[in-house]
DNA sequence: CAATCGCGTCCCATATAGTCGGACGCATGG
DNA sequence: CCATGCGTCCGACTATATGGGACGCGATTG
């Protein structure tokens, strides 16, 4: 409320508290850190602090501020609250115990992936991927799964998540970019008529997957499935072979969230 | 700000906000509801509520408010970054599949149990439990062990967490209320001494388990693992048998923890 | 060893920002 | 048809959060 003209339109106090558990998150650590991005000032800080101790969302370490028990709490109770994912365990479990490979179900939240489950694969190296962790929408095959029916977002989200450096852009750059945004366009639409996506390596170099969508009653996609391997256990072929295991799985959960077909 | 003559000396705005989630953790689904329990206005609440619904702490289900998916992150976040879960990992997982039953890492928050990692058993029926999930320190195994050092709050805690009717004692209530008292500090000293703990089936009928407290570098006990299962895989001679099984595990734990034997 | 710096806490005056109360629109149901 | 309850918006009031500053403390530095 001092630099620029944004209109929070709000309760600042409560944002503020918030704002200051997701810069936690990032792992800030101290008050005097929080104040430069923040800019409050240090007696505000310490008070909001000390209310979000108290609440159990931070916490003191060793190290410093973290986050606190409370938010382990409501994470978890946030999780097994949501139907998605508590109906879609045991369809997962048996995917993973299936193709023994690392099986994630995601959401679309706030235009990223968020991992809901993941069942860490039983060979090949362990990916990284966390519950709770997100990702961009484009850029992994789960997260193209969620796009397959919004057409109208592909090239939106694709540019926003695409260059890493947007200000410089030479025109040879450019034209690369835009052949590569062609490119994406190109393959959506090809997934989109087949129900499936792929992810090539494109968010993490060495890791393939294959995804589905998981549909509700009013046939939107309210999540997606996916395997995903090192790249030695995913030639082409076998990935074409994962199409309808992962669909079959997706298809299970689907009708549990009450998907009765596609209509129109 | 009403009724009693509490001090929230704080933020009211931020507390407000954060009560509302808590609220819609234990369960209210709509805004009346959290009306009649908040006693803030209409108007005040929808604010409130459109705030943590930007910010991902609620969202809307076709039933109700509910836990969005920022606590989903922060949650996974916040127990990933507390070194005492992601240490224990592997040592957990190892004693998991060497006993085959329920294995639990906990830590003591806010005077009560809160579980951090849950490994279900490969055998009988699956515990309710879940990590995130509170239970009382002195109805539970691993409570017990994580109260091991704290002679002083014995009574206390099982007084705060023991007579389900605090108001109707009759005087015979009461009779048999002290020497259950007197029986649960002595079976505590003993607990104490040998450094573990049981549940003889008090917190839930028909499961047992055996607990031992985790220790830092200061010799505090900062969690506890337990093994629980249902009565007829813990007779009485297993459970002695697990007592050193459980204590191993917890010490390495502990050795992690930077724990280098009882200093005094 | 003294002096300085940065952190954490507390207090108080000010005006900002949240609360309240009510009006309005809409859907539902009697 | 009217009545009821939910969700949104608006403006006035003042309760409440803010920020400036003083204080104590420990660590760091000269």
């Amino acid at each position: 409320m001092a630099s620029d003209g944004e209109a929070p339109k709000g309760a600042q106090t409560l944002l503020n508290g918030l704002a200051l558990v997701r810069l936690v998150a990032d792992g800030v650590r101290d008050v005097p850190t929080l104040q430069e991005r923040t800019g409050l000032r240090r007696s505000t800080l310490y008070r909001l602090v000390q209310t979000l101790r108290g609440e159990g969302y931070l916490r003191d370490t060793p190290h410093g501020l973290s986050l606190g028990p409370t938010l382990i709490e409501l994470g978890f109770g946030a999780l097994s609250s949501n139907p998605l994912a508590s109906v879609a365990g045991a369809h997962l479990q048996a995917l993973a115990d299936e193709v023994r490979d690392t099986v994630h179900l995601a959401v679309e939240d706030h235009g990223s992936v968020l991992y809901l489950v993941k069942i860490p694969g039983q060979r090949g190296a362990e990916m990284r991927s966390r519950v709770g962790q997100r990702m961009p929408l484009t850029r992994t095959g789960i997260g193209k799964a969620l796009l397959l029916d919004a057409r109208e977002r592909w090239v939106e989200r694709w540019r926003a998540e695409g260059p890493a450096d947007e200000a410089a852009a030479s025109p040879s750059a450019r034209r690369a970019g835009e052949a590569a945004e062609e490119d994406f366009v190109a393959r959506m639409e090809h997934y989109r008529a087949g129900g499936y996506s792929y992810d090539m390596e494109e968010n993490e170099p060495g890791i393939r997957c294959v995804a589905a969508p998981v549909r509700d009653g009013s046939d939107a996609i309210v999540g997606a499935v996916s395997i995903s391997a090192t790249a030695p256990y995913m030639p082409a072929e076998r990935m074409r072979e994962l199409v309808p295991r992962v669909q079959g799985a997706a298809a299970d959960i689907s009708a549990e969230m009450g998907y009765r077909g596609r209509r129109r």
